[in-house]
This record gives structure tokens, sequence and C-alpha cells, in this order.
DNA sequence: TGGGATTTGTTCGTATGTATG
DNA sequence: ACATACATACGAACAAATCCC
């Protein structure tokens, strides 16, 4: 057992990969700035390998990400996005005088910078809830719920798609405006607490990754390779009395997206510019791109002391290799 | 354009994937209670498909996480295990009386119930700290820092890998046990207050979601799939006069755990007790499995109001079905 | 223990369809 | 209309792992 490499696809697989993060393939695409594989055919000459064989390499490739095939235009190496950090704990940020850099979305979700973030039309409807929503809400199945449904972008780019349920009773009794397609800018939370006198006093949050259906592909530009997932985060909203009386569930492409939380005293620098490191510090590694777990790297889960047996499919194994995107926005 | 299935092979995995979620394909597998697709010749007449496009539905489904095949076996559909609740916040759970359910693991992170937790024998290495690490740390890099390793197990099931650093002058300063391949019962937190003063007084989290690596992959068990992502969390803890002084990495497998977090003031038992709902509530939806988002449904992302180009590869989407996985393990 | 049957994995060849430029 | 390039589909052969008698 353990032969470096029994299977051709997987050395044609391998031997791309290596010239593509060498950034060797393609000085230049046909026009764009994307990076163009050479075509199924060269392939098969340069190989010496049928064109099935050289598809099972690129098969494994779009598969993992690296690259996608477009039908009638060529395979190209996937662009992996910069990333965004979002902090999603309501850290008193914004009580900091001084600190005004970054904006808030409707006191949910806070980005560093100056950025410009843009939502699309509100859609409304109004549903007879879940079991699920009603789980979160705390109230019995079979009551109606007024869902607000937008799409988030930052400068321009698709961000996040936000959804938030409201009982219908909100709107009956003096909320009305929330029963209009329209976005409320000062927030629905200060709006419910103008109105109704709601306080949201405190929230709860579960997140979950998992694969983008196909509504969230077509936003976020994601392909097929199943290798992009998405984070999913539901935020439950208390006012005093303990009662839920707002769910929010946003989605946030996985590749792009960090999410930060903040519990305590955490230094004002990190609150406001998470992810980048101390403001006149050591220049952050903006595109040094290190492969490995970003943080620990190989050291800790390397094969020094753990992988007593590093076996077959560990290889050049690009399976080291996705989260080796660590390029950062600021 | 927009027929609705131009391939065969796509019948043929819609197909598949239909009979697999209405618990029909194989009563009973060979021998253990796995559950085994019907072998590919089979596939080939029943179908009357070529081998070939048989195992490109087949191929689609592991691809997208549904089944695994393994060579001399057979196919089997994937098991997909609990969910498990895990609590990042530091909420004030453990100060109030009568809520002891659950188990802390080193004031990091909270399980809901009577669960075990156990730790496999902790890894020390002394590193020089990369850049990535004296980024969190605001430490110059080049300084060298104490790794402990841990592997943790939840009632025996593997459950997350988590690594912390540290400065190397803690050990010499006082703080020596750091340096011990040895658990340290009362939690490293405690222990850094004890001998050095160190107060823990706020943290600040780092979520992302990306592909496991080779060992990540083998401690949780998981595929080639490339659907499974796991979660790495990273935690930085400062002391009063905001110095960071611990810088704790942990991995958790996606498709197992959802993280929360809760901000001001929540109700007792969604504190205690996240992602079950009230405790005499609506039995929860433990194992109803709805397709869609969990919480959304297909009537927020659905094709009623968005999709209004609801094309081809829509169809009987899988896409929409992977995070129907919504069983609780409370 | 052995050996044949079963089942998936790999590789080739070939042909045709569809989208792009 | 034509060439390019990827997508789909068929058929065939052998290898490798496993199962079963």
């Amino acid at each position: 057992m353990a032969r470096s490499t029994p299977v051709r696809w997987r050395d044609i697989a391998d031997d791309l990969l290596r010239r593509i993060e060498s950034g060797d393939l393609s000085p230049r695409g046909t026009s764009s700035g994307r990076r163009r594989l050479p075509p199924e055919k060269d392939l098969e000459t340069r190989y010496g390998a049928s064109r099935n064989t050289v598809r099972d390499a690129l098969s494994y490739l779009q598969q993992q990400g690296y690259v996608v095939s477009e039908q009638g235009k060529g395979t190209f190496v996937v662009h992996r996005p910069d990333i965004v950090h979002v902090t999603l704990s309501a850290a008193e940020i914004d009580l900091a005088p001084g600190l005004g850099t970054g904006e808030w979305y409707n006191r949910d979700a806070h980005v560093p910078g100056h950025r410009k973030v843009r939502v699309s039309p509100v859609r409304v409807e109004v549903q007879e809830g879940t079991k699920v929503i009603a789980r979160y809400l705390q109230t019995n199945p079979g009551s109606e719920f007024i869902l607000r449904h937008q799409e988030l972008y930052l400068d321009e780019q698709p961000w996040a798609l936000q959804t938030s349920f409201y009982p219908l009773e909100f709107a009956t009794g003096g909320a009305s405006r929330l029963l209009y397609p329209r976005d409320i800018p000062e927030g629905a939370v200060a709006y419910l607490r103008e109105t109704l006198g709601y306080e949201e006093v405190g929230f709860h949050d579960e997140i979950k990754a998992r694969v983008p259906n196909e509504q969230e592909r077509r936003f976020f530009g994601l392909g097929e390779s199943a290798a992009d997932a998405v984070f999913e985060t539901v935020r439950t909203a208390y006012s005093p009395d303990g009662t839920a009386f707002r769910l929010t569930v946003a989605v946030w492409a996985a590749d792009r997206t960090r999410l930060h939380y903040n519990d305590g005293q955490v230094p004002l620098d990190v609150l406001s510019a998470p992810g980048t490191g101390p403001p006149g510090g050591a220049d952050a590694d903006a595109g040094n791109a290190d492969a490995g777990n970003a943080v620990t790297g190989n050291a800790v889960t390397g094969n020094a002391v753990t992988g007593k047996d590093a076996d077959a499919t560990a290889k050049g194994s690009p399976s080291e290799s996705p989260s080796s995107d660590d390029a950062e926005s600021g």
C-alpha cells in the first residue's frame, strides 16, 4: 500500500495544481483577466492520456474548487475573492467616539473600513409559521409571520441574503411599516422600539455551515463545486420580559466571509478592525498565502507527530491548500 | 432552453436520491446497519443506461455527500450524525443555580445535556511563532510560543481538535505546567490566574468554514466528498490591560456542529439548551427533516418570487436537501 | 485457507450534442 | 457556416478490493 500515486488522473491533477499555484499556467487569458487552462485536447497530448482521463483530473480539480469549466469557453482557475470580516456581536463600538470607521447594517452586522452597503428592494410575505420558526420564536405553529427578505451588497459585490420574521400582530398593532416592501432606514429594531416600545436587550445566534442551494449559488456566483459552503446565522432577539420578538436568518458565502464575536473587555482596535492585527503593526499578512491552516500551519496538524501514517492520498494533497486563501481585504 | 432534464445521469441521480430519502432503498444491508445501493450493474439494467452513465450519477451523489462508494463493497448511503450544539459565548450560565446541566470544557465551550467530554493526552511543542500567530497575539514574529494540542471526544465520538498558544515566558515565569504534556484539569485559564495573576476579561472569536485537511478528515471520519466542511474558530483572550495572552484554535466538523453565541439578556432555557426550543414546548422537530433551509424553508428562497427563472438545473435539485439533516441530539 | 464471484476503480476508444467565438 | 471546446453517452477491458462458499 501507500504507493505514492497509483492513478494517472491524480498525477495529472497534482501537476496541474502545482502549475496553477506556481502561477505557471497561461500567461494571458483569451481576453479578460481570467487565467485559463489549456484545452483538454492539449492536455491529452501533453500528458499522453486519453481525454477521459484528463477529464477525470479536471473533474477532481473542479470538485475541489480550484477550477471551473465552461462549455465552449474553456477551463479557468477559480478566482478567490477578498475576505470580508463581519462582526456580529453587538459590541459598544458605536458608543466609543473617534472610532467611526466601518459600517453597521441594522445593528446586526458590522464591517470595518469605508465600505458601501447596498440593499435590494425588500420582499415582504405573510406566512404561516413553520414548526422551526415557531420553535425559535416560541410561538405555536400555525400563527402568522411577516417575512422580510433582502439581498445585501458590499461595495456592489454579493454579500449576504437576509430574512427576518416578525409576528403579524406587530403590523396590526402599530408597526405597520413592517408590511410595506420598503427598506426601514433606521432599522427595524429602532422602529419597533418607537412604535411598540420593544427594547432589544439580548440575542442568541446559531451558526451552521452547509452546502448552498441553487438560489444561493446564483446570488453569490458560486460554482457547482460543492467545495464552497455558506454560513447560515440565525439570530433570535429578545425583549426584557424574555420573549423572542425577532428572528433573522442570514446566509453568507463562506469563502469570502469571516464571522467575529467579541465578549467582555476587548481592545478597541480589535473591535473596530478584526482580522487585521495591530494598526501600526507588521503589515498583517496580506497576500502571503501560506498553505495549511491559516493559524496553526502544518506544524500542528502536520505529519510530524500526529500523522504517523502519511499514506497514499496525502501525497501532493490539495487537501491542505483550500484554506490557503488568506488574502486580506483591508 | 430550460428543458426539465437534458441529461440522463441527472435523471438517475434524482431518482436515486428520491428513493434514498424515502427510505426505499435496500431494506437491509449485507450485514451491518449501513444502507446499501444496488450494484452498478443492476442500476445499469434498471435505468437502461451504460455503466459509465450510472457512474456519473453516483459520482454526483457522492460529490454532494449523499453516498459513498467503496471498492469491492458497494455504494452506501451516508449516515448523518446527530447535531451537537456548542455554546461559545461565556454566558453566566454557570453562575445561575439550578442550571447545572451541561458540561463546560475549560470555560471555552459548553454543550447541553449530560455528556461526557474526554480529552486525548496533550501534545506540547515549543514553536517559533508564525506571522499569523504573532498577528493575533500582537507580538513580534520570531518569539517563541508554547503549543498545546488536544483531541476532544464527546460521548466517545470525535468532537473537536483544539490547539492553544501561550508565550513561552509564561512557563519560565511561573506557569511551568504549561510545558508538561498533561491535562490541566482546572483549565489553563484558572491556572494562569493562580500562577501569574492573569485575569481573562474578554475574548475575540473569528470563525471560518473551510475544507478539512487530511488529518482532520481522519479524526472526524469524513469522506472525500468535499461536501463536508469544518469550522475553524480562533479565540484570542485578553487581560485587563488589553494584552492578548492566549490564542486557542478549535476545529469542528460542520455536519454535526452548531455554534451558539449569546449576548445581553437571554432567557435561561435558551442559554442552557440552545437549539432545542422551549423545554415543555412543541417537541421541537426531532426527525422531521424538512427539505430546504431549516428555518426559511422553500418559501423564502424558493422560486415563487425570486426565482423568476426557475431554469434547468433547479429541477428536482438535490441542492436544497443537504441541509435537511436537522435531527436533534437532545 | 483458497479460489472464484462480486463490486467498484481506472483507463482507453468513439461518437454525438451543445455552447461559444 | 465553421472551428473550437466542453458535456454527455455508449462500449469495452483490466485492476483492485472485498465477499462468500
